[in-house]
DNA sequence: CTTGACCTTGGACCCGGCTCCAAGGTTTAC
DNA sequence: GTAAACCTTGGAGCCGGGTCCAAGGTCAAG
């Protein structure tokens, strides 16, 4: 306890990463965290290592991970071992995760666009609700509900 | 009455469009439908229009519209207007939603690959936490925090 | 005439990741 | 010495878009 880089409380700790104490008691509610060491008086108080710890939490975090994906990141972290094998699931899962998304989001943008560009051309004198149905809009009740959440069946 | 192409249930109107019969009546209760006729036994009882309407909320949700916008689009359309107007608003903003997440998901996508690059290269031999920073790393807390909710700081 | 599939209602619960609160105890700054 | 600013706890609330439930009424098929 000597140089120990100074004792933390929540409060600190939370400031350093950027986040709120109230997220720091909840990682530890959702067991992201031990339970820290306590002052005489019952205040959390956390070492350098709480610190990589919360940092590791909030560099997943920015790439989108689970809370629940993070703790298992964790608990392999906390063996000892790096956790490269579960990361590299965890990561690839993630990349198909997003560019799914990104595809979805694309097909989404185009027909924006093409919604916009139809309002914008004048398109729509009659308040017909089938001019809002995407343009690539099988007849009626064809069952071709398939892939893409944002496509275009009007069914 | 005569020929009126048959008055739907609910359990019937969702079932054709695609929803269960509670979301029809959550619509309703958030004020998207308005209070169907009733049978004398107080079963729903929906027209054509409803279809329509039903079918105008499912575009909007594909889109990715929040329900409250939805509403906002039907209340215009049922004064008798077309809803271009708010509806260029709610797409134009839509649209940049959609094209600020395809980008950050993007920058994203760039850094989970860069990161599933470096465990798989097996830079990673110590668990150290620091390695899974965003590479982009200014060495400590140098307030660079702009931009990019995913991006590379790692204060 | 019965069985089962529908309908009605209000209200509780779900997901994730917190945030906010109250009612107290502690530590720190002046 | 006192006031402000922290800390503690458990529990409720929030966002959105529903889902699920129970207890009861209704309707269609056989």
């Amino acid at each position: 306890m000597t140089a120990a880089t100074a004792a933390l409380t929540v409060g600190k700790l939370a400031e350093q990463i950027g986040v709120t104490p109230d997220a720091i008691r909840y990682w530890e509610r959702e067991g992201l965290f031990p339970a820290p060491e306590r002052s005489p008086s019952g205040y959390r108080r956390y070492g350098a290592d709480a610190l990589d710890r919360a940092r590791f939490i909030r560099a997943c975090q920015r790439a989108g991970l689970r809370l629940s994906d993070i703790a298992d990141l964790l608990s392999v972290r906390d063996t000892g071992t790096c956790p490269c094998e579960p990361a590299e699931t965890h990561l690839e899962r993630r990349i198909a995760e997003v560019t799914a998304e990104i595809a979805r989001l694309e097909g989404l943008r185009s027909q924006l666009t093409a919604m916009l560009g139809a309002v914008e051309a004048g398109t729509c004198d009659p308040p017909l609700p089938e001019n809002w149905c995407p343009p690539t809009d099988p007849p009626v009740d064809r069952g071709s509900a398939r892939s893409v959440p944002g496509g275009g069946e009007c069914e």
